[in-house]
DNA sequence: ATTTTTGGTAAAGTATACTTTACATTTGGT
DNA sequence: ACCAAATGTAAAGTATACTTTACCAAAAAT
């Protein structure tokens, strides 16, 4: 919520590149709009956890390979 | 954000009670509200992915060990 | 038994996640 | 070069996360 430089990041972008997937069939099977993975991906603001969860799923990763929050950039 | 039956849960009253802290040191560890704790604790509403991560990090634990999201109740 | 700490509810306000629509730019295929 | 698909931006609206304050009940400490 808080810490100063520690980074909210997220791999969707390569992961989806890995499996030819388009932000709209990722969005699809997520359950959101275009926009919010747009959104995401590029940092415009974090999801919800849920969300996150779906979208590890539909990614079929685990969470923690979809997103890390860790210090420095 | 959709999948019906599927839930997510959380372990943070079992992982507060096991260290002995407190809601109100949690808050001020993750850097939220008491009631912020309470209404995530008891499932009112789901933390944004931010603060899901401050969490398990207040916790000392990994973020899977703290939520989860599978199928059935 | 009384005080203090802890967990809980409620409600009103603010911040931000997410949707929808519309349009612009880039990329890939032919 | 042209067309279609994919990515991106913007803006206005809705839903929900989070804050703050105040107050109540249960449990623990003294």
């Amino acid at each position: 919520m808080r810490d100063q430089n520690w980074h909210l990041t997220n791999r969707i972008a390569v992961l989806r590149a890995e499996r030819k997937m388009t932000q709209k069939e990722l969005a699809e099977k997520a359950g959101v709009s275009r926009q919010t993975i747009i959104s995401i991906e590029n940092k415009k603001y974090t999801p919800s956890l849920l969300l996150a969860f779906e979208i590890a799923n539909a990614l079929e990763v685990e969470i923690t390979e979809v997103f890390a929050y860790r210090e420095e950039e």
